[in-house]
DNA sequence: TCTGGGGTCCTAGGACCC
DNA sequence: TCTGGGGTCCTAGGACCC
C-alpha cells in the first residue's frame, strides 16, 4: 500500500503557525504581486471562493466578511515543507517515499506488512500537528491514483474520519469511492479532458471503467490506459525517486504593463540571472534557452502581441554572463515597440552537468573562465542575502568587461578577499 | 487599476537514415 | 501498371499537475 500525505491548505496553514489567531477565520493567502488566490481555509471556501480566483474580483467580499488576506512568503512555506517531509520520512526506510510537491509526498507501506496500517498514519499525522502545527489528511490505497482519491474523501468528510485518514483498499470501498467521484476530480483529468468525458457520457470515475480500452486510448493516450489500471487498483506508476530537473523557469508578471524597451530588457536579463544561479546550483549547464514576451491577455482593448524564441547554444553554459548574452539577442529579435506588456520570462533546458560538457570545436568556449567569478557571486549572494552581488544591465553591448557590480560588491573588492577570482571588472 | 509561477510527459509530424 | 519499410531524432504544441 501506499501513503498519501497532503498537508490541508498549505499556506494557509503556515500563516497560522505565526498567528495563532486566524484559526477558524476565512484565510486567503495570494499568488505574486498578490494576484489571485492559491491558498484558502475551509472557511474560505465556505464562502466561495474558487482557487485561482483574481483577487481583485473579490475584495468587496474579503471585507465584507473580513478575510484575512496575505501576500505569499515561499521561504517560508518551504520552510516547513521541509520539516513536514523529515517527520513524515521518517517512518519508512531511508528511500521509500517520494516528495510530489511542497505539500504532498507519497510513503510506500509496503514493507509494514504486521502493523496496523490505521494506527501508524494516524501517528504521523498527529506528530505533524504537535510538533509543526500543520493539519495533514492521509489517503491510503494499493496505487497512487487511488491514494488521490481516498485523500479527497478525508477532506470532504472531515466529520466522518475526524483522525485524518482513510484507507480505500477493499474492492467494495473503491466500486463505491468512484461511483461517488467526479470525473473531473480524478488525478489527470483536466479541464479539457473532463469536457470531452462529459461529452461521452462518463460523469463519474466508475464509468470510465465501463469504457473500452481502445476508446480511452484513443482520447486519452498511454495515460488513460495507466489510469484506467490504477484506479482499478493495479499498480502502474512507481514511487518516483528525485532527479535533476530537466528545465528551470523564471517568469513572472509585472505589476504595472512595461511599454519602455530598456525596462522590459532589465526583467528578461534579470531572469535569466535567476536561471544561470539555478543552474550553477544543481551543478549544471544549459544548451538551449528560449525568451517569451506577452502583453495582457485580459485586455480586450489593448493590441495584443505574444513572441518566444529559443536559441541553441554552441557550448552548454550556466554561467550568468553569456546566458545573458543570449538571452539579450533573443530578446531584441522579439520585442516590438507599441505593446503593454505585462509578462515576460526566460527558460533553459537540455542540461549536461558541468563537468561532462562537449565542447564545439569552432565556437570560442569561454565558460571555464567565467566560472569560478560566478560561483564566487553565489557564494557571497548566499553569505550576504540575495542579489547583494549582481551583473549590470548590459546594455545591447554584451561586454561582460563592462558588467558593473552592486556597491556592497565594490567595497568587499576592496577589501580583496575574493576567493579564487582573478577578473578584474572595471 | 487589479487575472500566478513553476514543472512534467506525450503525441504528431517532419527530416533524415539505411 | 506497379512506386518499401522500418527506424531515430527533433520540435512544437497540447495536455496535465500543484
Amino acid at each position: 500500500m501506499y501513503a498519501l500525505v497532503d498537508c490541508n491548505n498549505f499556506f494557509v496553514s503556515c500563516e497560522r503557525t505565526l498567528d495563532s489567531t486566524l484559526e477558524n477565520k476565512p484565510v486567503v493567502v495570494l499568488s505574486n504581486n498578490d494576484g489571485c488566490v492559491v491558498s484558502r481555509s475551509r472557511e474560505a471556501k465556505k464562502l466561495g471562493i474558487p482557487m485561482a480566483a483574481p483577487a481583485f474580483k473579490y475584495k468587496e467580499l474579503f471585507k465584507q466578511h473580513d478575510v484575512k488576506v496575505f501576500s505569499a512568503k515561499f521561504e517560508l512555506y518551504n520552510f516547513k515543507s521541509q520539516r513536514v517531509i523529515e517527520i513524515a520520512t521518517s517512518y519508512v526506510d531511508k528511500t521509500d517515499f517520494e516528495v510530489y510537491s511542497i505539500d504532498e509526498l507519497f510513503l510506500d507501506l509496503t514493507s509494514f506488512k504486521y502493523i496496523d496500517t490505521h494506527d501508524y498514519c494516524v501517528n504521523i499525522k498527529n506528530e505533524i500537528q504537535d510538533k509543526e502545527n500543520i493539519p495533514v489528511s492521509i489517503g491510503v490505497a494499493p496505487t497512487k491514483t487511488l491514494c488521490k482519491v481516498a485523500n479527497r474523501i478525508v477532506k470532504d468528510f472531515p466529520e466522518k474520519f475526524n483522525d485524518g485518514v482513510y484507507i480505500l483498499d477493499t474492492p467494495e470501498k473503491i466500486e463505491k469511492a468512484l461511483k461517488w467521484l467526479n470525473i473531473g476530480d480524478v488525478w489527470g483529468i483536466g479541464r479539457r479532458l473532463a469536457v470531452t468525458m462529459h461529452d461521452s457520457g462518463v460523469y463519474k470515475a466508475w464509468d470510465l471503467l465501463q469504457k473500452p480500452e481502445m476508446w480511452v486510448r484513443k482520447v486519452m493516450g498511454i495515460h488513460g490506459v495507466r489510469m484506467m489500471n490504477e484506479l482499478k487498483g493495479i499498480r502502474q506508476l512507481e514511487l518516483d525517486t528525485p532527479s535533476p530537473k530537466k528545465s528551470i523557469a523564471v517568469t513572472r508578471s509585472f505589476m504595472q504593463m512595461l511599454t519602455k524597451k530598456d525596462e522590459v530588457r532589465e526583467r528578461v536579463e534579470t531572469f535569466g540571472m535567476y536561471c544561470s544561479e539555478r543552474l550553477r546550483k544543481q551543478n549544471t549547464c544549459c544548451k538551449m534557452v528560449t525568451v517569451f514576451v506577452q502583453t495582457n491577455r485580459f485586455r480586450k482593448d489593448l493590441p495584443e502581441y505574444r513572441n518566444a524564441r529559443t536559441q541553441i547554444l554552441p557550448n552548454p553554459t550556466n554561467s550568468s554572463i553569456l546566458i545573458g548574452r543570449v538571452v539579450n539577442e533573443l530578446f531584441e529579435s522579439i520585442f516590438e515597440e507599441g505593446f503593454h506588456y505585462k509578462k515576460a520570462g526566460v527558460i533553459v533546458n537540455d542540461f549536461v552537468p558541468e563537468d561532462q560538457r562537449l565542447i564545439s570545436l569552432f565556437e570560442e568556449d569561454t565558460q571555464n573562465q567565467h566560472l569560478p567569478v560566478m560561483k564566487a557571486m553565489d557564494a557571497m549572494n548566499k553569505k550576504y542575502g540575495k542579489d547583494k552581488v549582481r551583473l549590470g544591465s548590459m546594455s545591447g553591448q554584451n561586454t561582460w568587461g563592462r558588467a558593473q557590480m552592486s556597491p556592497e560588491y565594490e567595497a568587499f573588492l576592496k577589501n580583496n578577499t575574493l576567493p579564487e577570482a582573478n577578473f578584474r571588472f572595471h
